[in-house]
DNA sequence: ACCTTTGTTAACCATTTGGTTAAACCGTAC
DNA sequence: GTACGGTTTAACCAAATGGTTAACAAAGGT
């Protein structure tokens, strides 16, 4: 239950809660409202549909995820530190927003036609800038040959997959939520050594 | 729709291909029913209920991941070895079934004590033999020093992860299907040269 | 004070959905 | 043949669900 004066931020709240822990199809209006501690009309009031109640939590989502990525693809420091910065703020950051990953994740496998939707704005990741500095790094002899793309979900794939696959790590390392944290917690440092040394000449 | 005389094997196959595209949540009794080009009645006269049935492809679809795992988990060659095999195998297997991986990982989340169940089935993947392995190789001073179970959770991100993410992946790496596809099989090789790159001393 | 706009609610509605039932079908043993 | 068991079907049911409506309350401008 959400206190505040604003019914319509206060039904975004309850959504995200709802939706990002239940999915689109697992959550009912019924649920978001009371959640919300709100009238189920209310969310009609102001969103019209499941759908769109639906496309604002994930816009919000996904605008929440996607300048972590800028850390990788757009600044301006060598790969080791950018690495080493992405990796750990990244962590920090889903452990914050537990549900994020998977929720986006889920989501676009749902519909993988809305990522479309998303692509248009201005503000959605691009590759170039990163593809350039891999390749000059390449030829100054820093890092090992790997085609940018390649290397960039190497790190999305290490950063992101124990957070998606959280019980299924825990089933099969045998760990409790304990442990399971401890392990994340390591990886803010773990990953970026990995990843450089896999690189490193 | 699906030829077979055996009801009930056309039912599972039926609700594996629905449940595994759709999730729990998504999926239809009604859809599954006309999947397999039969009466709904049927679906309960062979599995009392959606949940049932759901849970009867779930394990099918665990049991068969499952033994993919032991290529690199109780196999006895070494490790660099192990890597390359199961990554090689593992982007084999999945490229034949898709969906898998996003399946068990969503149906996993959406109910985590679920694979509580699993868990007590003896062919249930266990690490103790990678782990002693990884640390003979350490003193050995044949790879780095890693936590076994960090090598692990490592050697499931870079070969399940880019499965699971694909939208996202093909959005970001703004590549068409079929430059997705090549990314993929690049990997059969490119994932085992990264990760031993990055253990071998 | 009065009226208009905006916000809120309970009751309602049509459709969908998982599940049930009773009758029909069909091969086979007698 | 016919009686019997498992199998299959159409029709049905109650509950859940997304969405609507009409009446009511609050707020704000004149």
């Amino acid at each position: 239950m959400i206190k505040d004066k604003n019914t319509e931020g206060q039904i975004l709240t309850a959504a995200k809660n709802v939706f990002q822990r239940k999915g689109m199809d697992g959550s009912r209006m019924q649920e978001i409202a009371n959640e919300a501690g709100i009238n189920k009309a209310m969310l009609h009031y102001y969103y019209r549909s499941k759908q769109l109640l639906f496309e604002a939590v994930f816009k919000s989502a996904f605008s929440l995820l996607a300048p972590q990525l800028n850390t990788i693809l757009n600044d301006d420091s060598s790969i080791e530190e950018k690495i080493k910065n992405f990796t750990h703020n990244y962590i920090t950051f889903i452990l914050k927003h537990p549900y994020l990953p998977n929720f986006i994740i889920q989501e676009l496998n749902r519909n993988p036609e809305f990522i479309e939707k998303i692509k248009q704005n201005r503000a959605f990741p691009n590759l170039d800038k990163f593809k350039k500095q891999v390749n000059t790094e390449i030829e100054k002899g820093i890092i090992r040959p790997i085609k940018a793309e390649q290397l960039f979900i190497n790190i999305m794939s290490l950063n992101i997959f124990p957070f998606v696959a959280k019980p299924l790590i825990k089933a099969f390392a045998d760990v409790d939520d304990k442990m399971y944290k401890q392990l994340i917690e390591d990886r803010k440092i773990e990953v970026a050594d990995f990843i450089i040394n896999a690189i490193k000449i």
